[in-house]
DNA sequence: GTCTAAAATGCAAACGTGTCGCATTAAGAA
DNA sequence: TTCTTAATGCGACACGTTTGCATTTTAGAC
């Protein structure tokens, strides 16, 4: 199973499978949208778990470290962090409600080889996020 | 001229033209690329020209509310602006030596509508920047 | 030029996200 | 069960940004 297999990689490693750890871990297993640390911290508070928030920060620091999240920039001044497996994609955040959708679209894939021959300049990586009115709000409003 | 229509159009809203409010714009209208509230800091420090910095997280607000700066983010936990008046575009930042180039490229203009169809969800802004190593470093690092 | 209302500023304190040092706790191998 | 050290809690700190409030400055009216 997909949480267990990241744990016993990360033990491996030599890591140790904490509460904590194992539970974040099933936090964003769980998770459809990307999770900042602020997000992580009520999930906890909301199931009577105890857990520093000094433990979160240095708990997702890790797993970007290991390679089992990455980040993704959907708020100004607050870092959201996904699952590292999910194919490569971008959001629909909604202005109104705030929720979060996922689309596979991207910029075209010739784009990368050109501006390197424009410009010279190499792209390692991108980011790539629509905000707007999600189709609930839309209805809402109306 | 550039800067004063900004200015004159201030003023029939009723705002004042004061020395720090012409002074941002002016810089503004100089930079070939986005600044922060920091860099702003730093360029009228050089200048000996004495700005408190909540002076300047106001003024950039206030510039952003009537439409003459954008917000940029380029880097986490550090907002920059830009001119509205610029072209839409995006930027390539050099993780080496961190400088910012503009590029017209852009997503497909057809994604907007199709994203609408698909899910419903009414795109009004993006957010698009690059980041990789540019012509200069590149070459110093060989 | 002088007066005046309110826009803009400076200052200091507060905020929110994120980091750090250090003593304590707990995972897991022996 | 013991032992090493990874992980945690705690408090203080760092940084970008905001806010309240007293003071200064702008610019229109006189």
């Amino acid at each position: 199973m997909n949480i267990n297999s990241a744990l016993s990689s990360l033990r491996n490693k030599g890591y140790r499978i904490t509460k904590v750890r194992k539970e974040i871990v099933r936090i964003f297993s769980k998770s459809s949208v990307p999770l900042s640390a602020k997000q992580i911290e009520k999930i906890f508070s909301k199931k009577k778990f105890a857990v520093n928030k000094a433990t979160i920060y240095r708990e997702l620091q890790f797993l970007l470290q290991n390679n089992y999240l990455i980040k993704v920039y959907l708020h100004p001044n607050e870092i959201s962090y996904e699952s590292a497996k999910l194919e490569h994609h971008h959001h629909l955040v909604c202005n109104d409600c705030g929720s979060v959708d996922d689309t596979s679209n991207c910029v075209d894939g010739k784009l990368e080889n050109y501006i390197y021959k424009e410009k010279g300049f190499k792209i390692e990586k991108h980011i790539l996020e629509f905000y707007g009115t999600c189709a609930q709000c839309a209805k809402n409003i109306k």
